[in-house]
DNA sequence: TGACAAATAGTAAGCGCTTACATTATCACA
DNA sequence: TGTGATAATGTAAGCGCTTACTATTTGTCA
């Protein structure tokens, strides 16, 4: 057993000398870039498999400027927001011989532009970031390094930055008219943390803008912004719930504020939607695990990730440039959203 | 702008030269190695300030055979079942300068056996693995490449294997009495696929000693294999509860098929506990999300995780051996399980 | 069979970094 | 002020791989 690497793996060198030929060779079989006869490839081949040889990802980079993996930033891991759309994209980019590699933020704006530069540093080849909200030196950063990157889980018609996601405050706005033609009036909202969160933002936005044209003043629509947890969801339900004047409908800007917000209901014998109408977004599965089952917008996640992969491989492969693409949701209507009380 | 690397990244020797140093010193001062006056040591980190330098991490980890990582493999991310723990493990591993690489098998053992070349070839200082049932060949190949690894999410009283985590035996084996004790002796057993996963294998034989100790035949108990999905537990629910003498109690393995067979019940009418009792193992978020709440085994997931981080990094850094440690799970009594209908 | 092209294989120069070793600057003290 | 020890810095040899370039083999056809 050779003695070189970390863990004294073999090497390179050590597949070269046990099958009889030079380093270039091997390493000419193991990329299949052909010019290798039959024979010797076996030859290779073989030994690479009586070494149990793995080629070292880092000195592969080094010397390849290339390491067919992917970076992606997100938000946070600990709820399934994002698991379905990266499960798709993880697919998808494997397909296309890349691997991906996942960082979290806990939604800290911070620290992305730190995930991005450690991401960069183990080198991917492309990045998949999450909305619109960052700061221009990271814009700046990314351009300079002439990383090709990729925008997802939003879309903004004014915005120039490749992205393949949804439009936000679109969605947000039918889901909101649904409610009114409920006849729902007294609605309040729970809001994320909408600060260098474009998605949040936009669906507050497009709850506004519903009220608004239905000629209610958004301004009376009590907001509460908390953290993007199931207890905080449950908390803002309660203080809404304690209020002087209860609404009829709460929206939740996702499907895990609104599951914790149903979860307290319940504890607090407040009836959905009999006292109260409760709505997500997301559509991820606790959304139908909680009773009564939540009404909200289901987003083509899966579609949606499976898209951006192929994209950003041909960002990379073929310096193409994505041009900024809106898919569509859908409200998906539940037991959690009924007609106001008579 | 320099254009050498990937994406013309600037280098060490950009930053050596910026600063009028050798490239030896900018490393020094990069890794606080002293040795370096605080003279230069400005001078440096000022050029690094100004050039957004950032080290390449495979060029690093080639020279120096170290990458401050740990990689760990586990079977999914798709729900919450390894998240709490796992970022636990995350958070201590960072306190100790170290970064956490995820992969996920998908449940599937000769991906177990990918990932893991995969995470060495990428660097990985030591793994974290999940359970005990592996091929021989890859605890062989382990002490090979001399890897320090540790085992988590299970304990075995009779295995070698330095782990830190809980008997799931043991735990399993308490619910089941506790059922037992609730009037319940038609007990049925929903679990996910058993082969090569020693925490199913595990929580069946203790819900079967469980039975046999109160004199019931474990083979009496009817037991459907399925894969871990909320639906497939669902599914299963309902085959149960199509046979010709139904359950009072499902003892479900995990609170992932628990909460699907909670969802289901619901759908068919299905009185929880009246008609039948549910229980779970984990105690993950949807255990208190489902309507009645989930009678469940309570895991110290947090606690587990950073105390394996802290194992781990001691046997990189100092060559220790760690003893396995099992953990105490307590019961969490909640509203799914109730005593039999009279 | 000899000449030339095409197909294979080998040589060696790095990729960006760390670190053992060599060198130089600095300082305390007699 | 000279001396030796010590602190600070520099030099250069790789780490394991890819790939441009060069050398060799093989095959083809007149």
């Amino acid at each position: 057993m050779p003695e070189t690497t970390p863990h004294n793996a073999p090497t390179l060198d050590d597949v070269a000398r046990q099958a009889n030929v030079s380093t270039a060779t091997v390493s000419r079989c193991l990329n299949r870039s052909g010019k290798v006869s039959e024979k010797t490839r076996e030859r290779v081949m073989s030994a690479v498999e009586a070494l149990g040889y793995t080629p070292n990802f880092g000195a592969r980079a080094l010397a390849a400027k290339r390491t067919l993996t992917i970076g992606a930033v997100i938000p946070t891991m600990a709820n399934s927001i994002f698991a379905r759309g990266l499960q798709a994209f993880q697919e998808t980019l494997n397909e296309h011989g890349y691997t991906l590699l996942v960082s979290s933020t806990g939604y800290d704006p911070r620290k992305e532009a730190e995930q991005i530069r450690t991401l960069l540093a183990r080198g991917a080849d492309g990045l998949l970031l999450i909305g619109y909200d960052r700061d221009a030196a990271t814009y700046d950063f990314l351009q300079a390094r002439n990383v090709p990157f990729l925008l997802s889980w939003a879309y903004r018609s004014d915005e120039p930055h490749p992205a393949i996601g949804f439009d936000n405050c679109q969605s947000m706005m039918e889901l909101t008219k649904l409610v009114l033609e409920m006849g729902h009036t007294d609605v309040a909202i729970i809001s994320g943390i909408r600060d260098g969160n474009d998605r949040a933002v936009d669906r507050v936005k497009g709850i506004h803008m519903g009220l608004a044209q239905a000629g209610v003043n958004p301004q009376t629509a009590p907001l509460i912004e908390v953290d993007y947890t199931i207890e905080d969801g449950a908390a803002a339900f309660a203080d809404l719930m304690q209020g002087r004047k209860r609404p009829t409908a709460v929206l939740c800007i996702n499907d895990v504020l609104a599951a914790g917000a149903i979860q307290r209901a319940q504890q607090m014998g407040i009836r959905v939607p009999d006292d109260v109408s409760i709505t997500g977004f997301d559509d991820i599965e606790i959304a139908s695990l909680v009773t009564p089952k939540l009404t909200t917008v289901h987003v083509p996640h899966a579609h949606m990730g499976s898209l951006a992969a192929t994209a950003l491989v041909d960002m990379i492969e073929n310096k193409t440039t994505v041009k900024p693409v809106a898919l569509d949701s859908a409200i998906q209507m539940r037991g959690s959203l009924g007609p106001i009380a008579p």
